[in-house]
DNA sequence: CGAACGACCTGCAGGC
DNA sequence: TGCCTGCAGGTCGTTC
């Protein structure tokens, strides 16, 4: 019961992300940031010092998501966030004390505050002239929902490659977005191991395996408001995101499939869920 | 080049 | 109650 909460606590996967990001559009849209106000500069990458007098005045123009990163953009430069495994961004009146954790706040002209709390700090809050030129969006895979990706994608990629399926997927050059839970889902709705070799996965099961990923992620997307709000509501109200999930957190329990329990496995480094009938 | 692994942090659950 | 250990949604940099 309490890992259902923990999940709904904490998911910067790529549908929180999108879902963070069509939460605040509305209220940095347009308006001028009046202040930037820096309370911890240490993330994954710090807070430049400069970074404040950049932005500062600067009105916003519009935001866009690339992989798990929420774009801000400037009428001179762009800011470049990412939630990491903890973070959260909320729109706050500015007035309001801030909480633990609550690091990095951008006030608004509007007397609203986009308010940026982070507990583990491995996320990053960054300034560039031009994001198609900075180095961690560099080497970028394709997004999952666009037009680039798609399971002969996948195939021709995985050409060759001996790591295990899951950790291919996982990483952020073969396709981005696709975090662990969701990596473990969409392995199951294909009825694929995820220790299986990647190089070892057919061209009609990859896309068979590219349909789930995009089903998947499209799915939870469509439910990240109801998440955030159970979120923010603080109602208690356990496991309704959970209740989707097919495998993850679920070692011991029936496959939904076939009732054979399921499995735990350590995948380069990261838990593992899988059906040992259903996948293979 | 690919692949494995350590590292960065705090919070929480569970065991003793 | 409190201390200790292990584990957690990400992902980059180092090393082999």
């Amino acid at each position: 019961m309490f890992t259902a909460t923990k999940i709904q606590r904490k998911m910067p996967e790529l549908p929180e992300v999108e879902t963070t990001l069509r939460g605040i559009q509305s209220s940095l849209q347009q308006r001028r940031i009046a202040e930037v106000i820096v309370r911890e500069p240490r993330f994954r990458w710090p807070v430049s010092p400069d970074l404040p007098a950049r932005v500062q005045g600067r009105m916003v123009e519009a935001l866009e998501r690339r992989a798990k990163y929420i774009l801000i953009r400037l009428d001179r430069g762009w800011l470049v966030c990412h939630l990491g495994m903890s973070g959260s961004m909320r729109i706050v009146d500015s007035t309001a004390p801030p909480r633990t954790h609550d690091h990095i706040d951008l006030v608004l002209d509007s007397g609203s505050c986009l308010r940026f709390n982070d507990p583990r700090r491995f996320g990053c809050f960054l300034w560039c002239d031009d994001p198609r030129e900075h180095p961690l969006l560099a080497n970028l895979g394709p997004e999952p929902l666009g037009d680039r990706f798609d399971g002969d994608y996948l195939y021709q990629r995985a050409r060759g490659r001996r790591q295990a399926v899951k950790a291919f997927i996982m990483d952020q050059s073969t396709v981005v977005g696709v975090g662990n839970i969701y990596a473990s889902e969409a392995l199951f709705k294909a009825g694929i191991a995820p220790s299986r070799p990647a190089g070892r996965v057919s061209r009609q099961r990859y896309r068979r395996l590219a349909n789930e990923i995009r089903a998947v992620l499209s799915a939870a997307i469509e439910q990240g408001g109801t998440t955030l709000r159970d979120f923010s509501g603080a109602d208690g109200k356990p496991g309704y995101f959970r209740q989707q999930l097919a495998v993850y957190d679920r070692l011991g329990q029936p496959c939904p499939a076939c009732a054979r329990p399921i499995r735990k496995r350590v995948i380069g480094q990261r838990a593992s869920y899988y059906c040992p009938g259903c996948q293979r």
